[in-house]
RNA sequence: GACCCCUUCGUCUAGAGGUUAGGACACCACUCUUUCAAGGUGGAGACACGGGUUCAAUUCCCGUAGGGGUCACCA
């Protein structure tokens, strides 16, 4: 992992670019209007937690709209504040994006490696002015908050040191670099989710550059990374629309153009509030372990502030021809899991048997401690067809499967039991003698096993469902399953027959 | 508290100054059927409230209420 972003060659791409902006005359309209500059987002997750789905929707919109626009979509770490990021942060994240197919163009920017060049521009805006020194002791900055706060003020520092002279300095105190942020007027910003939103610059005070121990804070780093990266577009969660505005004017305090800025709205939790660990955040890989498919989660998340008319089921390829800034609605959306479900139910159905086989074969495996056989990879191949109609996830899919590789004698649900009913009963006795039918059929084959089972039905002089029901059982230990013909074929002869005996015969096991 | 944002069925959403306010998930019924799904058909279900503007407002404006976000030497 390199860090791309360096401190000089990208000093002329980016003259050229400040010359070309035209945004915020035109708050509507799409970014697509500046010709010839290409596109480059990024996701900026710091590596402090997992990836949730809230960070995972941030993610796919930025990936969506540089595939889109065929610009580019880079992936950097925040990881600035060194003490609580850590490697299996780092490691989610990656594997999360990964998990979801949002490939990221070039290597991976850590913040912290670019700590230098940060420390750096802010000790120029020093020298130029635009930042001074401040000295003020943590207590007596907490102070300030609580007097602002008595006083119904939102809690700002309130420039004491701005225009002080240093020679004031305390001894014993490390500075902290403060941005001297503009007292007058207002800042705008032509977001485009939010549109035109304006601050009086007196809401916003001096923000800290650099800490005390000379390390540069998000707010320097961001705005930084964002300039030496050729950042285009800004895409994240609405929880940063009060930093776009400083980091604004720092972007024009050091000369530089902002990116474009689209907050689109959180992600809520069941309560209502943003999603974060105490509010239902769940890491994207709990969805990967509960059986859904990457493509039924791009989909989900894509519907989730994003629409495209009455579009629901929207592939990865067409979200990239559709996808764009202006649908993307303004007020957050909860996350719905039975539609998540449906999503991925069909999904499933649309999957290639071939490409559910490992999966279904590493679940049936963890849960029933068998190591996948030929034979029983060969009975899934045949049954997959027909199962994967019939499930929303993958776990569900792998347990509608897992029959085929059971030990006999099967274990019974009690509906399934209920089915058989006692031993000797008279479906049980049916299927003693349907084992005897099915003894010599030629050839064992989903059709022939079907006449041979309707014609016994029709010998016994009763309907299919009367046979069928509990041949169910008996196959399978459960009162529903795949079509029964196709099971049967599914579990070959010998197993079919001896299931039937199990059940038919001794009539034994069954609870 | 200050500043900012939001408000259409339970949920995700479409929509537009004049519509029977559309779709999806979930729910109910029917259908298909060897079961369960899937599929098909149908049903119930929403414009937060109060003022304006207008011939007409759910749509535009202003308030109210409710919800959310941000106010660190975190990101």
């Amino acid at each position: 992992m390199r860090p791309v972003a360096g401190r000089s060659p990208v000093a002329g791409r980016y003259a050229k670019r400040s010359t070309v902006q035209t945004r915020g005359e035109r708050p509507g309209c799409l970014p697509g209007v500046r010709p010839h500059m290409s596109v480059v987002t990024r996701f900026a997750p710091s590596p402090t937690g997992m990836l949730h789905l809230g960070g995972a929707r941030t993610a796919l919109f930025n990936w969506l709209y540089a595939r889109h626009h065929g610009g580019s979509f880079r992936l950097r770490l925040e990881d600035t504040d060194r003490k609580r990021s850590t490697p299996e942060a780092i490691a989610a994240i990656i594997d999360g994006l990964t998990w979801l197919g949002l490939d990221w163009d070039g290597e991976i920017v850590r913040q912290s490696e670019q700590r230098q060049r940060h420390a750096d521009v802010a000790h120029d805006l020093l020298a130029t002015g635009g930042a001074y020194r401040c000295y003020c002791t943590p207590e007596e900055l907490e102070a300030m908050r609580a007097e602002a706060r008595a006083a119904g003020r939102a809690a700002l520092y309130d420039g004491r040191w701005r225009d002080r002279d240093p020679a004031e300095a305390p001894p014993g105190i490390d500075p902290v670099i403060r941005f001297r942020a503009p007292q007058e007027g207002e800042t705008l910003i032509s977001d485009l989710v939010q549109r035109d939103i304006k601050i009086d610059n007196t809401a916003l005070d001096d923000m800290v550059l650099l800490r005390a121990d000379g390390t540069p804070t998000y707010m320097l780093s961001v705005v930084v990374d964002d300039h030496d990266m050729g950042i285009t577009h800004a895409i994240r969660g609405d929880d940063h629309l009060t930093n776009a505005f400083r980091q604004t004017q720092l972007f024009r305090a050091l000369g530089w153009e902002p990116p474009a800025y689209a907050h689109i709205p959180l992600i809520h939790g069941p309560s209502g509030a943003k999603l974060s660990k105490r509010h239902g955040a769940v890491a994207v890989g709990a969805y990967a372990e509960l059986g859904i498919l990457p493509a039924a989660m791009r989909n989900a998340l894509l519907r989730l502030g994003w629409s495209h008319g009455d579009d629901e089921i929207i592939d990865t390829g067409q979200a990239i021809a559709w996808f764009d800034l202006d649908a993307v609605n303004r007020g957050a959306a909860r996350f719905d899991m039975e539609k998540l479900q449906s999503l991925n139910g069909h999904y499933i159905r649309e999957s290639a048997d071939a490409a559910l086989l490992a999966d279904v074969e590493q679940r049936l495996a963890a849960t029933y401690s068998l190591a996948a056989k030929d034979e029983g990879r060969r009975c899934i191949m045949a049954l997959l067809p027909e199962a994967k109609a019939r499930a929303k996830t993958l776990v569900e899919l792998a347990d509608n499967l897992a029959f085929l590789v059971c030990d006999r004698p099967l274990q019974m649900t009690s509906k399934a039991a209920r089915l058989l009913g006692d031993e000797g009963s008279e479906a049980r006795r049916r299927l003693g003698r349907l084992q005897a039918a099915l003894q010599d059929i030629a050839a064992w084959s989903e059709a022939d096993l079907e006449a041979a089972v309707r014609g016994f039905a029709e010998d016994e002089g009763v309907g299919l469902g009367a046979i069928a029901q509990p041949l169910r059982a008996a196959l399978t230990g459960a009162h529903a399953s795949p079509g029964i013909f196709a099971v049967m074929a599914a579990l070959g002869r010998e197993e079919t027959l001896a299931r039937l005996a199990d059940a038919g015969g001794q009539g034994r096991s069954d609870r």
